[in-house]
DNA sequence: TCACGTAT
């Protein structure tokens, strides 16, 4: 005999309040049923599909089969049924109320298909203890439920919720774990209550989870009050889920907060492709169409966003609005921030410096860089010795050059001339590995612009740059190598970190790729003229007669290319059948160029491709490279048992940076051991001091990939003695000049194209090459902020 | 599913 608690029970665990509230008590098409989960047959963690066993109440207003056919059980014990469906999470003990549908399953036979349930107080206690000691609840184990319902009996639950203080009663248990319980309970049915309300509204539960992680208690009331809020504060929910979740809601099609999270949307998609801001017709006609108005209906909508028209709804809270709108342009604020930020900062490093030149004729530092030149035992080039000159008398200087133009050189001298005069010096770079390649080309300690900038988690206050005007870097010069590569809010944070009287010195090639966030800060600070830039044009690296090097800048120029001069270095192979261009750079790593070069076909040539996927793409390439350059030996099965996806001798790269093994993204090495046993790798790589061999345990080798082909993007400022490069019209999207040019700068001493000629003549004319938006440029221009 | 960086 079960007694269902009466209503609504004291403790208010009954929780037909956890139902999707759209939903009525009983389905006129369907069953509903009450019972104890007896076992759990069958779960899929990955989506919440359960199979489970059902142990009926009496007389709880079931629906049976209307062919009066009993599923399970006997005419007189409890009937045991089965159930199928999703459930977020549900532990053996719960007892529920499910509705649903019954099917005969050919081979499970009669089952109740659930399309929803509740989860309803365990009455029995039985029941009570089984739901306690389910292991769902933090805090509560078998025993512990155990001594609880011997204490409490039926009140148990009650107890718990009501009058946590009455646990005490319970030998061995102290004022901390019975506050444990209590949460462990209270959180139990949170979490339960808003995962059936979040799975009714097609949200899969492992983004219910992490919705409830940040939400909490509060779920249901946010996401019913704005779901677009959600693609704002949950990472992974983007504007398309939340859409969803609004659409089940019942949000119309044209209600201001949709056309609002759909303006915001439209930004932030252009901010992915590099954009700092979109010109107010270009995102109301773009959003309109993505969105499914006409463009007249997100005027209001685009007001609210940047902050203007209250008078649409009240302020809630005092939120800074999404966007702000200057003239015809609309910043994601954030950006706008950055914008006028970096603006401001690079103009007042540059003040005041201006006198210094006037006062001092340079005669001083004229001295000094000749001394440095013998120190270090080089001579500049007259272009050279005045980009140090300038570095050393300019609050900012941008020094730019393509590869072998002598800037590594240049750092050098730099770096002796400052820290001769007693000044101390920051070295700092964008990557990791460009960090590292600064620490060996100048023998000192240099980091990732984010830990110069000690990035990190603040208590409270999440991750942030701790550097900043107040707490600027203490330093009189601040070097930042392949400065190409910062964004606009990287750059924002760095020169707000520097203090007036610090110099800034950004190295960099501003034609290769643009930085993988929005903005372009180098260029634009190049175009604006107002800060001094040193171009080193010179190249001292490659033969003036390399067709490396003029077809680098033809590249750029977006001229047709000279290719296949007999005993050049630069060769064309015209294919256009993707396979066939596979199995051309197959031969050619293996065979052709090796020969050719007389070199070591692993370490002397580098297959770079512009994409991941496709038949010509990195991935594909490592595999037949791998096959082709480092056969397995032997024929017998992999001696790790298919534990390690790499084999001894395999070209490998690591993907991110560690520290503690010294290694950093984009360094590449050979697996030189590999343990079957324990899965463990491993890896040499070289360095200027000798090579190391670093060792990854199983779980660290998915640090590593095969590296025989790797994408241009990674090859970005490592240079190999042959380069290969497929080009397909398949890499369509990729085909630009910065792309190319990238590419090719990356040989020494040969670069073999093999492709389509259409698919090169794409990348030269950079036909999807799109203008960064920005307005960086005029700003500094403007000399305002 | 274009590609790419940083941080715990």
């Amino acid at each position: 005999m079960t007694q269902e608690a009466p209503g609504t029970p004291p403790n208010g665990l009954a929780m037909a309040s956890s139902r999707p509230e759209h939903l009525t008590e009983d389905k006129p098409d369907g069953s509903t049923l009450v019972g104890v989960v007896q076992r759990i047959t069958f779960r899929n963690d990955a989506n919440g599909y359960t199979v489970a066993r059902l142990a009926v109440d009496g007389e709880t207003g079931a629906v049976w089969p209307s062919d009066g056919s009993l599923p399970g059980g006997s005419l007189f014990g409890p009937a045991v049924v089965t159930i199928v469906g999703r459930f977020p999470s549900l532990a053996v003990g719960e007892r529920l109320r499910v509705w649903g549908r019954w099917v005969d399953h050919p081979q499970f036979g009669r089952q109740l298909e659930v399309s929803d349930y509740a989860v309803v107080a365990p009455a029995t206690v039985e029941g009570i203890r089984r739901y306690l000691g389910s292991g769902l609840i933090p805090g509560i184990g078998p025993v512990l439920a155990e001594r609880l319902v011997a204490h409490f009996g039926v009140e148990t639950l009650h107890v718990i919720a009501e009058t946590p203080e009455r646990l005490l009663e319970v030998p061995g248990i102290g004022p901390q774990r019975a506050e444990a319980i209590a949460e462990g309970l209270r959180r139990h049915q949170g979490i339960q209550q808003v995962m059936v309300f979040l799975q009714g509204h097609g949200i899969s539960p492992a983004y219910a989870a992490r919705i409830y992680r940040i939400y909490g208690d509060d779920t249901i009331r946010r996401v019913r009050e704005n779901p677009y809020r959600l693609a704002m504060d949950i990472p992974g929910i983007g504007f398309k889920t939340a859409d969803g979740i609004a659409r089940s809601l019942g949000v119309a099609h044209d209600a201001p907060e949709r056309l609002v999270a759909g303006l915001h949307h439209m930004l932030q998609e252009a901010a992915e492709r590099g954009h700092v801001y979109v010109s107010r017709r270009e995102l109301v006609e773009r959003a309109g169409e993505a969105l499914g108005v006409a463009a007249e209906a997100l005027a209001v909508p685009l007001g609210r966003l940047v902050g203007q028209g209250e008078d649409v709804a009240p302020p809630k809270a005092v939120a800074p609005p999404l966007a702000v709108a200057e003239g015809e342009r609309i910043y994601l604020s954030s950006l706008f921030r950055a914008e006028t930020g970096l603006a401001r900062a690079l103009l007042r490093l540059t003040e005041g410096w201006g006198l210094l030149r006037e006062l001092d004729d340079g005669a001083r530092w004229q001295a000094a860089v000749a001394e440095a030149e013998q120190a270090a035992g080089i001579t500049l080039s007259p272009q050279q010795r005045q980009a140090v000159l300038d570095a050393l008398r300019h609050g900012v200087l941008v020094i730019t050059g393509g590869p072998g133009t002598g800037k590594t050189t240049i750092l050098r001298v730099l770096l002796t001339c400052l820290e001769r005069a007693g000044m101390r010096v920051q070295l700092a770079s964008p990557t990791g590995r460009a960090a590292q390649r600064m620490r060996e080309a100048t023998g000192r300690p240099a980091r990732t612009v984010h830990r110069l900038l000690e990035f990190g988690h603040v208590e409270g206050e999440g991750f942030r740059f701790q550097r900043n005007e107040d707490r600027p870097l203490a330093a009189d010069a601040v070097i930042v190598d392949e400065a190409s590569m910062l964004d606009l809010p990287l750059a924002h944070q760095l020169a707000r970190a520097i203090a007036p009287g610090t110099r800034l010195i950004l190295v960099g090639d501003v034609d290769q790729l643009p930085p993988v966030g929005p903005g372009y800060p180098l260029r634009d600070i190049i175009a604006s003229g107002v800060v001094p830039v040193a171009r080193l044009t010179h190249i001292f690296r490659q033969a003036e007669q390399s067709l490396i090097v003029s077809n680098a800048h033809r590249i750029l120029r977006g001229e047709d290319l000279v290719l296949n001069r007999p005993g050049g270095d630069f060769f064309f192979i015209e294919c256009d059948d993707p396979e066939q261009v596979a199995e051309t750079v197959r031969e050619l790593n293996a065979e052709r160029l090796p020969k050719y070069l007389e070199c070591d076909p692993i370490e002397d040539v580098q297959v770079l491709s512009p994409m991941r996927r496709t038949p010509t793409g990195s991935e594909r390439l490592n595999q037949l490279l791998q096959a082709a350059l480092n056969p397995p030996r032997g024929d017998g099965p992999d001696p790790s048992g298919g534990l390690v996806p790499f084999r001894a001798g395999d070209k490998v790269m690591q993907t991110r940076n560690n520290y503690e093994k010294a290694v950093f993204n984009g360094d590449i090495g050979r697996v030189v051991g590999i343990d079957p046993e324990t899965g463990s790798v491993w890896v040499k790589y070289p360095q200027p001091d000798g090579p190391q061999v670093v060792e990854y345990t199983a779980g660290e080798t998915d640090e590593l990939t095969l590296a025989y082909c790797i994408t241009v993007h990674k090859s970005q400022g490592s240079e190999y003695p042959a380069v290969i490069l497929p080009l397909t019209t398949q890499h369509y999207m990729m085909l630009q000049r910065n792309l190319l040019y990238t590419a090719v700068t990356r040989a020494r001493r040969l670069v073999v194209i093999v492709g389509s000629r259409r698919a090169l003549r794409l990348a030269l004319k950079g036909i999807r090459e799109e203008e960064r938006a920005s307005g960086l440029a005029e700003r500094l221009r403007g000399g305002a902020a």
